[in-house]
DNA sequence: CGATTCTTTGAAAACAGTCAATCTGTGTGG
DNA sequence: CCACACAGATTGACTGTTTTCAAAGAATCG
């Protein structure tokens, strides 16, 4: 697996084989079942992930029982709750998997450690936290802007390899719309695609 | 001005006399009146701001003409269009003042350099992006699955001193909702609160 | 297969958005 | 200082969309 994260992390910063040594001798390897737990609500996250295989979500369940998903993960992103495992607080999401996947980790004080001693790690992340940062701003403005149809165009074009293995549903509660709303909007640009 | 900065700086970190004279060398001060504008859309932000007084608006028009509010920054809050302000890319929002402001800024460069020589202050600029981190990503959340009653009572938690000194219309923009629906929205809780 | 999960569909209800008109307060200029 | 203009808020009636509920149909996994 970590030969996924080495070809990643290489086209995007240049790293000394002695820092990716480093890198890895730090890192853990972790397989998941479809629907197994990551992170659990009320736990501590304990590692920031990056996915190599599969596919993984992070939501919030509310007291109803209703599922919020706030993220997808799937290869080459990296995923984690970035509340619990920097400040190691109990985490109010969870972290489940939707396919059988694989990642490579590491926890907070070795990413810490590793951020301290490899500049050229550090200044990928602020880079990686930037693109994140815009990425958000833009969901938030579909969220407030966008009508049920172009959130699901928007998502199309956002998660091009992902939005054919994620549950309509989860779709849905990502965008913040009702499962049937989203099938019916879905089904009308199908229409329109042949028409 | 700067010494609404170094009050509030001097409280969140650890600088020596040297390191904040150094800052304040590079700072820019700037005053705004209401209804100015700070940054428009096809510029490039050519600041980081943090404000001293007043208030501050980032949103986004649409073809339409429709106006989404992506942002308040009042007092010791900070703000930038990141995007714009990283690369010196042109920007998509614009930035006005809602009330006659005053700021203290830094010029792209200026700001990084500083980052560069004061370790100090680039760890505190990394524990603000983790807040802010959190804060939209709670704003998130609050988009996909809370009724508007819920959005409005969580905007007056989160931004105590900010909602009453924001015409209502823009709080709606802010929220995704119609103004008119806020507008009753805020008049049944009233009733709520008084009964 | 057999059971679960997921999707679709229809009909009804609830809801928020739109439109239009009015009201309020504020600030500006005569 | 007044009057007028303007930005903002409210209200009612209406429209349109989305949610909800319920049921059935498809797909998928073990």
């Amino acid at each position: 697996m970590f030969e996924v994260f080495e070809t990643y992390i290489q086209a995007k910063t240049r790293l000394t084989a002695d820092e990716l040594q480093l890198i890895r001798a730090l890192s853990v390897e972790r397989k998941f079942r479809r629907r197994e737990l990551i992170l659990q609500e009320g736990e501590v996250c304990q590692f920031k992930l990056f996915v190599t295989k599969g596919l993984l979500k992070t939501s919030v369940i509310k007291d109803d029982g209703t599922e919020s998903v706030m993220r997808f993960a799937a290869e080459n992103m990296w995923t984690t709750e970035h509340q619990s495992f920097t400040y190691q607080t109990p985490s109010t999401v969870r972290i489940e998997a939707l396919e059988d996947t694989e990642v490579v980790c590491w926890t907070r004080d070795d990413m810490r450690a590793l951020l301290a001693s490899i500049p050229a790690y550090k200044s990928y992340i602020d880079r990686l936290i930037d693109t994140i940062l815009g990425d958000v701003h833009h969901r938030v403005l579909m969220n407030i802007s966008y009508t049920p149809e172009e959130k699901y165009q928007a998502f199309i074009a956002d998660f091009p390899d992902i939005f054919r293995r994620v549950p309509l549903h989860l779709v849905a509660s990502y965008l913040g719309v009702s499962r049937e709303t989203l099938s019916r909007v879905r089904h009308a640009q199908l229409r329109q695609a042949k028409g």
